[in-house]
Order: C-alpha cells, then sequence, then structure tokens
RNA sequence: CCGAGGGUGGCAGAGUGGUCAAUUGCAACAGACUGUAAAUCUGUCGGGUCUUCCCUACGGGGGUUCGAAUCCCUCUCCUCGGACCA
C-alpha cells in the first residue's frame, strides 16, 4: 500500500488530525505506527465506541499501524464509574468490554484477534517510571489547564471535582509517552489531553518519545466526530454560538440508553429507539439521523442505503452516496420515517455479528453480569 | 478534632407536629395531533384484587406524642469554615 493510499484511510471520517504535515513525515518513514485509543470501562458498549471508533481503529490496521486498545480501568476508577469498584471494573474490562470490541470489529469485517489490549493495571503496576512520566507531564503543565482538562471526563468545565480527578489528564498524557505512542487516536471529546501531549513532548525527560533519529518528537493526535444522540437537543433549534457548550449534551450518552443503541441490542429495541429518534424533516443540521447515516453507514468505501417506501411516497430508491441522500433529505424529498426504516434496518444487519457473538452463552453472562451491575 | 449547615420520591427542590403518598419543575411513560421525532394538548407517574381501605416511604436506629418528613436522643454520610501540622 503506497503512502496516498494509507493517507487516505487514516483521513476518512476524521475531524481533525494533529498535524497532517506530521502524519505525512511519518508515513513517508519507514518506521511503524504505534497506534493507541483508550476507554474507560464504563458500561455498555454504544455504536460510538461500537462502530465510529472501531471502524477508524480497522482503518489502521489496513494502513498497516500497530493498533492497540488501552482498557482505562484506574481512569474508570477515578471517574467513579462502575460505583467506582477497582476490582469490578477490572473484571468487565477483561471480560466484557474486550469481548465487545472484538464484536464490533467483527461487524466491520476487521480481525477481532488482531486487537492489542492493554490494561491500564497491568501497565502501571510496580511501574515508576509511569508515575515519574505522570509527574512530569503534570511539572510542565499548569494546574488550571489541568482543571480544564476535566472534560475529557465528559465532567462540565469549572465542576466541582474531588482531587483525583486532576491526576486523570496527566496520566492519560503519560499513557501516550509511555507506551511510545506516536499516533493517538480518539473521538474530539479527547483533545485536550492530546493538545497537552504535544505541548509537553519536546520538554520530556523520562520517556520522551523519540524519532528514528533519536530527536523528540510530539505524537500525531487523529480525532473522529461524536456521533449525536437521538434525543432532542436541549435547545432547539442550537444556536451556533452555544454549540461547543451543549456539545456533551448532544453527544450519544450511554447514560440516557433510549439515544443510543447498544453493539447487542435486539433489532426490535434498535427499531424502536431509531423511530422514537428526534429527526426534523428537511433539517440537515445536527439531526441524529442524519448523523448516523453519515457517520456509521457511509463511513466505508462502497456503501450504500437502499430505501423501501410506498409508491404514493415515491417508491423505492436506492443512495450511493451520502451527499445525495443529504441532498433529496434537505429537499424533502426523502421523508424522516423512510430514511428511520433504513437506517434501523441496515444497522441491524451489521450489528449481525455482535449479536451472535453475544448470544453465546459465555457472553451473554457477561453482558448479563454487567447489567446487573449497573442496576445496583 | 472543633464549629456551622445539610441528607425528602429518577433528578432538582418545597414542606418544619395533623388537611402529606408528600407543592412544583424536569425527566419518564401513555394517548391526541402531524406519514417520524419535535412542538402543543390530555392523562399516568411508590406498591397492593387501585377501594373515602391497607402496606411501604422523607439517611439508619431509638424516643416524645392521640398523631412526626416535621420535636428530642444517637449513629452515619455530605458540604463549608476552622484547628492541628513534632
Amino acid at each position: 500500500m503506497d503512502l496516498q493510499q494509507k493517507l487516505k484511510l487514516i483521513r476518512r471520517n476524521t475531524e481533525e488530525i494533529l498535524t497532517e504535515d506530521d502524519l505525512i513525515n511519518l508515513l513517508k518513514k519507514d518506521v511503524p505506527i504505534k497506534h493507541y485509543i483508550g476507554f474507560e470501562i464504563s458500561g455498555k458498549i454504544h455504536l460510538g465506541t461500537g462502530l465510529a471508533s472501531m471502524s477508524k481503529v480497522k482503518d489502521f490496521m489496513d494502513a498497516g499501524a500497530e493498533v492497540s486498545v488501552f482498557l482505562a480501568d484506574w481512569h474508570t476508577w477515578i471517574n467513579d464509574k462502575l460505583g467506582g469498584d477497582r476490582e469490578k471494573i477490572k473484571q468487565v474490562a477483561v471480560n466484557y468490554f474486550k469481548e465487545g470490541m472484538r464484536a464490533s470489529l467483527k461487524c466491520l469485517g476487521g480481525d477481532p484477534e488482531k486487537i492489542k489490549f492493554i490494561l491500564g493495571t497491568d501497565l502501571y503496576h510496580n511501574n515508576d517510571e509511569y508515575w515519574a512520566t505522570v509527574i512530569e507531564v503534570s511539572k510542565n503543565t499548569t494546574l488550571s489547564r489541568m482543571k480544564r482538562s476535566i472534560t475529557i471526563m465528559g465532567r462540565k468545565e469549572g465542576g466541582e471535582v474531588d482531587f483525583a480527578k486532576l491526576i486523570y489528564p496527566p496520566m492519560q498524557v503519560a499513557d501516550v509517552f509511555f507506551q511510545g505512542v506516536n499516533l493517538a487516536h480518539a473521538g474530539m471529546d479527547q483533545r485536550k489531553a492530546h493538545v497537552i501531549a504535544r505541548d509537553v513532548a519536546l520538554k520530556m525527560k523520562i520517556c520522551p518519545l523519540l524519532n528514528e533519529k533519536g530527536s523528540k518528537i510530539k505524537p500525531i493526535a487523529v480525532h473522529q466526530h461524536l456521533i449525536l444522540g437521538l434525543g432532542k437537543p436541549p435547545v432547539w433549534p442550537v444556536p451556533k454560538d452555544q454549540l461547543q457548550e451543549l456539545w456533551s449534551t448532544l453527544k450519544m450518552s450511554k447514560s440516557k440508553p433510549d439515544t443510543c443503541v447498544f453493539i447487542h441490542d435486539e433489532p426490535e429495541e434498535i427499531k424502536r429507539k431509531i423511530k422514537n429518534a428526534f429527526c426534523p424533516e428537511g433539517e440537515i443540521e445536527l439531526n441524529p439521523i442524519l448523523d448516523w447515516t453519515k457517520h456509521l453507514i457511509f463511513s466505508r468505501d462502497y456503501s450504500s442505503l437502499s430505501i423501501t417506501r410506498p409508491e404514493k411516497f415515491g417508491g423505492d430508491v436506492k443512495y450511493d452516496s451520502y451527499e445525495t441522500l443529504e441532498k433529496d433529505f434537505a429537499n424533502k424529498k426523502l421523508h424522516p420515517v423512510d430514511l428511520k426504516n433504513a437506517v434501523a434496518e441496515e444497522l441491524i444487519k451489521i450489528l449481525e455479528p455482535a449479536r451472535e457473538h453475544f448470544a453465546k452463552p459465555e457472553n451473554r453472562k457477561m453482558l448479563e453480569k454487567l447489567e446487573e451491575m449497573m442496576n445496583k
């Protein structure tokens, strides 16, 4: 695969690359791309993680990168998820979550055996060097910047937090350096951590990131779009100048189970959720169904979407590109109901392998255990 | 450790001895209306054989009282000050 092909693969469906020049430089040299994406183990895996993030992971795999998924159990603990119980979190991480990620990759046509998982606990165990790196990152950053960075935990800037939460950002940055990651991948919500990583990169002494000549380099950061939740935004229409602060309420969130779809949801469940989704006719901005169509369905080569509808509404139609579909939707030639039906059917099809995976008794048990845990 | 203020239904937040199963807002659910959703309107929203009846419930336990979410004691947790800091 040549450079252009790799670049194209890495670039597609991303919102930003910091920086593209750095990426091209890396690709030009014959050094391996060490990729990493980290996840908190905070509950069931929804499509943002399972399909959106993992399809990007597959792109990296296809581009020949060394791909790794970091199971951030310590971060989960710090962020009070799953009851803040370390042992439980770890169990869910190495059981349910791992299986879920493998299942997700299967849905995308990737080889589940190729994902390398790293558990935070394992990485940090008896590891002075790691903690020294955390301190070094901290020494090169200010308190106010760490405070601002708590948004990477899905928390409001300026919100009340216990002190441990301020250790989360430098840990996340240290994760990058300590593992020698030269390409950090995440959703847009994680950019603050990655920007810190880039800002401190050239000052690091303990675990600096080095190029083949031994000079310090900044990790490349690839950020992707966060897919929207299915609910109605708290204010509609969303004022442009408030978009940034409202974003955390717009993105898909597993804490509102009816506004997201989980990778192992049953077909009926998927249909129900999508039927109830906010979807103003003709509106292409911040329309969750259109957003999903673009990022979950038309996110790969050769994707298409067939609409089945009665003659009186125009009869069946097949779209081969998102652009034409969006145009029809904007012109009200494609009705929300028809699009919803098609999207639901398509997602049901895409997620089939995940449902199968979790139909296996041992995997089902993991899921049930997690559900039980969350209900407490 | 000391002092102050608090812990009320999914959340927010009233209520300070009976008329409280507990005002109100949000969320949720159902219905009406639209070829979806939203908006709007209506209803439900602790449980029970759903009843002017019972049970469970206002952080836990105990007490005062004919009667307590409301008063007293105690425990516990949270928040905010302060003290300690060899």
